[in-house]
DNA sequence: CAGCGAATTACACCGGGTGCAAATTTATAT
DNA sequence: ATATAAATTTGCACCCGGTGTAATTCGCTG
């Protein structure tokens, strides 16, 4: 019931792809700013109200692709396995993107994800877009923390931390390859992601690792919480 | 060449809050979004190009009171006094902003303060452009590490984490305020929050704060920063 | 092939935001 | 006081992102 996928949602997929193909092209071409919704579609041989059909944004033609991954940390935490704390699963999750050169760390040159990321860094209303799907992720990592047994504010901080410092340097990642081109040295780079993303978790650890250390996740014994109005 | 206002600046203030205090009322009677920019205008006796004048979009007419505060940090790192860290200063103001109920911290029953905090929490392009300006805060403060000494993670690792986790205290602040309404224990809340922010700095301090210990400021021996292209 | 549901389309519409040039107001110099 | 320059306001037309609706086409299943 997976594999199959049917000429209809094959066709959905092709067709996603292809606005999204054409759509880059253009923004690069003359600046996002500076096409319109209704030329992609023109472009795309679609009606305008297709293209919001396949895209709930503007934005998202461009800063949709791989936003699933963003939710990741989250549901690693919830099912984690017993004995493990959640920081260790989501520092290893990253650990694991980084040494596989992920296309999210900027580690490989992947193409498209260069293209996009330029995009992004350069377009205002791209950067926003981006942040508010960070933003979503660090209260789905929230969420997952609390139902885990987490403290609030805690949780906030941890969820905040974690995925802003990882962005962070998966970002700096980016940069370096902007500038050095394909003869960057990638090995370099993934020893100076590891420590950083090491040196962020040490100081989460450090600090409030104890807080969350925790036998059996899942179990609902939440802290106290004022329900008020 | 400060104190006198002259009569048109003066009378641009007074527009400026007429124009926000009808919107409010709107704003809060028919939904954020049940109201439009033209009707503001009208209602205000003005074009709808005057209030665009005003201000640079219709969610600032509401998020844009206070936005000023928010530049503080920055400003504070960069005039700071010798032999004083960042840390130290950015903490000091805090406590300082809690101990003296500042509206921004959510202790005082402000009441446009909480009009406002109201309308943003409820509606998500209000909270989006809220997010915004603590992000360009972020921004600022960063620079203001960076260019006091601090390494580029570092420092945006700091500037974000004291920002979130502020800002995390005071919504709290406010979310028990509209809970327990008029009749709510503000000396418990400042202890509270007191012990939040001591928390957050702490394990800033804890986890690098030796990162940041120098004896002049603004002495401009930056590390070795990598311009590429 | 018939017929059902999903997808696409055209079209009208709304509201935020901008550019422009004219009109009005305020400050300033004589 | 009056002319002049500078700053605001205004009306207007316009662009663009995004939505609602109703009709139409398309893919699937029996």
């Amino acid at each position: 019931m997976e594999e199959r996928k049917g000429l209809r949602e094959h066709k959905k997929d092709q067709t996603r792809k292809r606005l999204s193909d054409i759509a880059l092209d253009m923004f690069e071409e003359r600046g996002f700013d500076n096409v319109s919704v209704a030329e992609i579609a023109e472009a795309a041989e679609v009606s305008k109200k297709t293209v919001f059909n396949y895209f709930p944004t503007k934005e998202d033609i461009v800063v949709g692709r791989g936003a699933h991954m963003l939710s990741e940390p989250a549901r690693l935490v919830r099912e984690r396995p017993v004995g493990t704390t959640p920081l260790q699963v989501v520092h290893e999750h990253m650990i694991d993107l980084i040494k596989r050169h992920h296309p999210m760390t900027g580690l490989t040159n992947h193409p498209i994800m260069k293209r996009v990321r330029k995009l992004i860094t350069e377009n205002p209303s791209l950067a926003l877009r981006s942040m508010r799907h960070r933003e979503h992720a660090k209260h789905l990592l929230a969420e997952a923390l609390v139902d885990e047994g987490a403290e609030e504010f805690t949780a906030r901080f941890l969820a905040n931390t974690i995925m802003e410092a990882t962005h962070t340097v998966f970002v700096e990642n980016f940069r370096q390859m902007f500038c050095e081109g394909v003869t960057f040295d990638v090995d370099a780079m993934e020893k100076r992601s590891l420590a950083k993303v090491h040196q962020a978790f040490s100081w989460l650890e450090d600090g409030m690792g104890h807080l969350m250390r925790r036998q059996e996740p899942a179990s609902a014994s939440s802290g106290s919480k004022v329900a008020c109005g």
